[in-house]
DNA sequence: CCGTAAGTCCACTTGCCTAGTAGATTTATG
DNA sequence: CATAAATCTACTAGGCAAGTGGACTTACGG
């Protein structure tokens, strides 16, 4: 399960992707246009900056604007920021790997490699796309909408 | 995430895979071999015998088996019953959908879209896998394990 | 250098979900 | 009829998701 934490903070991220690069934009017109409660964006968006995916400018004219280009910034980078690994076990995840407390031999456990296949298979979405794919993909759509009627 | 109940599902299913068809087993035995909670496997057991992936019989004597051919068990099958929808998002599961409530429009949902592929690469691991699948696999394994060296 | 607009930090709440447990009841067998 | 088994009902502890409230800090503009 996606998180509204997670939800709401790809949102965010892709508000910002949208606007003008270098510019920095205000959590309350985040919150206002994307319709996400601010208070609770305050804090993901916090965390996100501490992970270096935002930088921020406090006081008068400041705001949070991207800190890299949105072709560096993975959606599995994020997903596993605000939600956690991806994996549905822990004893099949690559970046946050822990032994499940009630298994005996981990090869020898069936579970564990059929969770193993799933892991792959939503790594494989989510860490081949980046913020900028998606925010191209708003283009593309309304370049259809628009033009090829 | 796989909760704990649909691993202890699953286990269990596994546990009666291996038996010689068309045997009853106890709760206690399944309960002792695969090191699992008897009273929380009680639950478990009765919920898939509730949705016809078992059948069981009171007194003594009693116990459970599995209702089909470990062929004719999808994983996919007992996941989306013992811990709800694969789909990420409600908004993109085929057998449990339901709209977001946040979204405006659905198909200029860009989260919507990647979360659609996700919910695709994991229903196809999970959907094309039986428990004969998983119970072949052990065999296979054991088989190497024993005579391959 | 002060007012005010912004982000930051800390503490708390509310409610639901997970992972159970306890005990009574029903059903079947020998 | 005793006993072994599943089944049903009810309850609980703890944790986490999704927030909210309020005080604090930082910085710009005048």
């Amino acid at each position: 399960m996606l998180s509204k934490k997670a939800k709401y903070g790809l949102k965010a991220l892709l508000y910002l992707a949208d606007q003008p690069s270098d510019k920095v934009v205000l959590i309350a017109d985040i919150a206002a246009h994307e319709r996400l409660p601010k208070k609770f964006l305050d804090m993901i968006l916090l965390e996100m900056r501490n992970a270096d995916f935002l930088i921020s400018r406090k006081g008068k004219g400041g705001g949070y604007a991207l800190a890299l280009p949105p072709e560096r910034i993975g959606i599995g980078a994020v997903v596993r920021l605000l939600d956690g690994p991806l994996a549905p076990v822990s004893c099949v995840s690559k970046t946050a790997y822990r032994p499940c407390d009630d298994c005996t031999s981990e090869d020898a456990c069936r579970i564990r490699r059929l969770m193993g296949k799933v892991r792959d298979a939503i790594a494989d979405v989510l860490d081949t796309t980046t913020l900028a794919d998606l925010s191209r993909s708003a283009k593309v759509r309304d370049f259809v909408l628009n033009y090829d009627i």
